[in-house]
DNA sequence: TATTGTTATACTCTATAACTATA
DNA sequence: TATAGTTATAGAGTATAACAATA
């Protein structure tokens, strides 16, 4: 029996492993790599966002990247600190902020998405046409499936 | 310009971040459900090596989990205290051991798989079968990613 | 001398609980 | 009184460096 014939819950067991292993892989081999500045996963996910979305207060960026609101404290903290993204008062809401980036942070995000992705691109390189395009669909189900 | 008409370097950019997101979000979803025992994604990957291959020595999981040495000695000897996995002399090289998975083993991992990834086995049933598809399609490519 | 595995130690990332400021 | 965010603290998981045993 092959993978593509297996069963739901072997799809959950395999996909479960392979997702777990291969950020544990991406997670190493960007650490190989000694970039200025060094950036987690979450940092550069909500960098991401930031882009996306323009502008973001704390809370809804926690919500998205599915972590709790101290530990996006100290993400957004960092990359205020790294001059990344920039910090305003609410419009209307004394308690919250707004984050959006910095021309800095634009440019970071750029160059990392080159050079961190390095590893990553190469093996998407190196994949066939067909195993490309596979990744290609599946990407928004993944997508889908860590936002719900 | 759609997720599936993007570019390698967007492909790459995407993948990591949901398969960094998914992965953060398994595991916070699988310490929510308060299992016994509590297997983290290692050991839980070791265990599922080793009903693969039968026997493996910590090295090759090692080596095969992508993590290192040290690691490895951590999650063996928790699944050895556990009576999860048993460890024997190797066979002619005495510098190493080889473990495989005890009959209690094998019981709690045909258990956790039901449990454990009950979350990740919701959703995929909550996806259409087209994107279910797109997943298994993609599964293969992962594995050979997270390898590589 | 090289290799396998372990021990000691430290780091990164995230979480929960308690606190402050504002609604 | 409820909510957004922060601070303090702890826990899980992994890494590097140094060591022990064997090849």
């Amino acid at each position: 029996m092959t993978v593509s014939e297996s069963t739901g819950t072997d799809l959950a067991t395999s996909l479960r492993i392979s997702v777990s292993r291969l950020a544990r892989r991406m997670r190493a081999e960007r650490a190989a790599q000694g970039l200025v500045p060094e950036l987690a996963d979450t940092q550069l996910a909500a960098l991401a966002a930031l882009e996306k979305h323009q502008v973001m207060t704390p809370g809804e960026l926690a919500g998205r990247e599915q972590v709790r609101p101290p530990s996006m404290t100290r993400v957004a903290a960092s990359l205020e600190a790294l001059g990344l993204i920039q910090r305003a008062p609410h419009p209307v809401d004394h308690r919250q902020f707004t984050l959006s980036l910095t021309a800095r942070g634009r440019e970071v995000l750029a160059e990392v998405r080159q050079l961190r992705e390095a590893w990553l691109a190469r093996r998407l390189r190196e994949l066939s046409p067909v195993e490309r395009g596979a990744l290609r669909k599946a990407l928004p189900v993944l997508e889908k499936l860590s936002r719900s």
